[in-house]
DNA sequence: TGCAGTGATTGATAAATGTCAAACTCTCGT
DNA sequence: ACGAGAGTTTGACATTTATCAATCACTGCA
């Protein structure tokens, strides 16, 4: 793999703290590829032969059942996916396409695990990562139980408010379509759901929204950092 | 803690490979406790002061919001539980509470994460631990978006039916009113479910369940490994 | 520029799920 | 044995969500 993204994939969490050493090892045994968009480059049921980092353009894992297709979550850069399978040697749980044509360091799973075996501070990292990941499906589960369609909409509204950067006015980095899966619901249901949030102040243009009454929206939202925060 | 539990403890995945006296340690800074029925071990939100482990009874994980709650999993000897919260050292994001009298090890996470540090077996068993409860955590999370109710129920019951041996009878572990919660419907519809599934060869006797049409309540069900399969 | 294809919205309707109230059942302790 | 209280079931009804069909809007390409 050539070295132009190195300094990046190692200042993910899960590499910084491993050996040189182990770290060269890895990236010299791992592929960059890049791929055009809508590609499917994982199919649930696969076994996991690489760790997939992405490094540049972005990725949906979903799942499919029974004819039936849901969204689970969009992974942009720079992060990985599927270690948790990777690291039991399990088939993959979920499917993945690229949204957009995307940059993908693929890592051969056979290595993570050897160095997995060998370096501490990768195992600890892992650890942190998986524990995450876990905590992070926990508060999905709690939010597609707790609360209905329209409050999952408003939260994830509150939520990617904060991704852009906090202020009134934000795009939404998904197309509507997408989000509604995301979300359990269908299109048609998410075109409903914006406008039943008006009335709360949510203005909708197109993939730009704007609150307009950040109070009222949070009352209705009612958000909570035991399933909405990123941190803890 | 008394010794009697922890040649059990000892066989957990979690605890089998670690080193005699990292063990013996973490079970010397442990406590044993019997609670009665319906004690709320854990609220939501709390730090985790401890690990725990099952040894006797049972307990439920449950969330709430907004006033509302729902059940995650239950827990049966023997197993842990909260143990991300544990290793993050971050509030627990569900609350537990005993469902019977129930018997708990605790052991101290401080204590946890010093012998994780301390020692690679068991950092790598916890590895295991982690991408398995992450992975049944996505499998919920599939179940949950790519099935109706009644499909949940259906499936619901055949993992039953094979924890509980296989045969064409047997027995319901839960409560309906916690099964329902679990399910993610209210206990109504669990009761209407229950006559809905009928047709497919499915007899309800208070707790007791009978599968009289195996293959036709599979063809409506269609498991799938990838949701329903405790390994893989 | 215009056209095809996809995504988004809207309205009408159907299906799934939840709520409320009442009746029934079971368990447990007196 | 009895009664209180919780769990379960049933029916009637309300709400939420999905489906289907049609239209509109946007994008990219010939």
């Amino acid at each position: 793999m050539p070295e132009s993204h190195r300094p990046d994939i190692r200042k993910l969490d899960l590499f910084s703290e491993m050996s040189d050493e182990n770290f060269q090892s890895l990236m010299h045994a791992s592929y960059l590829q890049t791929f055009p968009p809508q590609i499917e480059l994982i199919t649930e049921g696969d076994s996991s032969d690489f760790l997939h980092v992405v490094v540049d353009g972005s990725v949906e894992l979903f799942a499919r059942w029974n004819n039936r297709e849901t969204s689970v979550a969009i992974v942009r850069p720079i992060s990985t996916f599927i270690l948790a399978a990777t690291l039991r040697d399990a088939p993959n749980l979920m499917s993945a396409r690229t949204l957009e044509k995307s940059r993908i360091v693929l890592i051969p799973s056979e290595d993570v695990r050897r160095i997995f075996d060998e370096d501490n501070n990768f195992a600890r990292a892992i650890v942190c990562e998986l524990a995450s990941g876990y905590r992070a499906s926990i508060k999905k589960t709690k939010d597609l139980k707790l609360r209905t369609s329209l409050e999952r909409l408003a939260n994830y509204l509150l939520r990617q408010q904060i991704r852009e950067g906090g202020g009134p006015e934000f795009q939404l980095q998904t197309e509507k379509k997408r989000l509604a899966s995301y979300l359990n619901m269908t299109p048609e249901n998410l075109s409903r759901a914006f406008k039943s949030l008006k009335p709360y102040g949510v203005e909708v243009d197109g993939s730009k929204i704007t609150i307009s009454n950040q109070s009222d929206l949070e009352k209705f939202a009612r958000p909570s950092p035991l399933i909405d925060d990123k941190k803890v």
